[in-house]
DNA sequence: ACCTGAACACCGTTCAAGT
DNA sequence: ACCTGAACACCGTTCAAGT
């Protein structure tokens, strides 16, 4: 009986894959990537840092595990119940979403490749093509545009709130990045120098979505 | 006398930034990313690690400073004399080859937002879309499309070469990831499941260019 | 001004030893 | 089977001391 209960207790704070990550989640959103480190994670579960070895195999591992357990989330709130097209931007804006709320998942989905976080935002944006007239030959080069369209915001995105950081808040760095562009000069830099005005105003969300929409457009043009 | 020629052979070998950056370009290549650190760097340049820093600020300045030179060597191979839209397929394609021979780049040219090796690729594509008819009002949103999906290629084809490089040459990683996708099982990933098979055919040069193309296309929709 | 190299404050990972 | 925590082999970066 005590032994039992004893058994019970333990296990109620027992470590696990699933607890591990979760703390290496908390650590990433609240103190940023630089912040996740073994003994820090260890630390938080009051545990040695060998003990995590046990149930991950590596940082990478860990990584990986963390990404993916965002990403899943995120993709099975997006049920494909709308149209083709539809489900697309959604799949899309879920990944976007998640990545302004969690932005070191941009930067380790890029990392590693095959990663079943990636297969199902491939899966999730790819399996809308057949629905959408788009040729069985085309599908493959399709969805490999969109996904790696995805990819390259992601990264972009984990990168400005890398900067983000150092103090200033987004319309500083806005004002800031600006002005640099600004100041490039018109001879080398013509359309970096035309555009800055733009990029004050610009709207991550909507450029990111009007991206998106200029894929598709381009998909709808294969049929 | 004495000094002058002292003072030239010293200069001959002295350090500067430019025989730091090139130095570390030749481990990159080399010996892969995990092998550039400063103590390998200096010994190399036969100095002490500390003397480093007074040319670079630290490891992320000295790792954009080798994707600068990097981007910058074949954004002015690419001569603009060709058509809008040759012009585009240029810039993205000495990107794509610069990374496939220099994998690394691709993972830094995420990190460093607002980095001047990513403007010159802005810059590049960008400047075409005035003459391909492109409103105004779209350059900026077209653009970016296009620089987020070349960056989005750029690291993964990074990730792939990190993962190459445990033994197996690229037919064998193809054909493993392609058993990977195929056991995935049509009932969760159906599209995966399908494509599996054109996987392991694929050119990688090819799809990139696709993706360029889709994206081309979609902006023609915008006249 | 520029370089040296030891020292500092960290890392990820391993592993004997415990329960 | 699972956990502990010291130890190992590294890092990037700093800085007194040299030339």
């Amino acid at each position: 009986m005590a032994s039992r209960a004893q058994r019970t207790s333990r296990r109620a704070n027992a470590l696990s894959k699933e607890r591990i990550v979760e703390a290496a989640i908390e650590i990433l959103d609240t103190d940023g990537e630089s912040a996740l480190t073994f003994r820090a994670l260890a630390a938080r579960l009051s545990t040695g840092a060998g003990a995590l070895y046990w149930h991950v195999a590596n940082k990478d591992d860990l990584l990986a595990a963390t990404t993916d357990d965002v990403i899943t989330r995120v993709m099975t709130d997006v049920v494909a119940g709308a149209r083709p097209r539809e489900t697309i931007r959604a799949v899309a804006l879920g990944v976007f979403d998640v990545i302004d709320a969690h932005p070191w998942v941009g930067a380790h989905l890029s990392r590693q490749p095959g990663q079943s976080a990636m297969l199902r935002i491939f899966e999730g944006v790819g399996g809308q093509l057949q629905a959408l007239g788009v040729p069985e030959r085309a599908q493959f080069d399709a969805a490999s545009a969109l996904v790696n369209y995805i990819l390259g915001v992601a990264g972009q995105n984990a990168a400005n709130a890398r900067q983000d950081l150092n103090g200033m808040d987004r319309s500083a760095f806005l004002a800031t990045v600006t002005a640099q562009w600004t100041q490039l000069g018109p001879e080398e830099y013509p359309f970096v120098h035309r555009v800055a005005a733009q990029l004050r105003e610009h709207d991550d969300r909507e450029q990111f979505l009007a991206g998106i929409d200029l894929i598709l457009a381009g998909i709808g043009t294969l049929r």
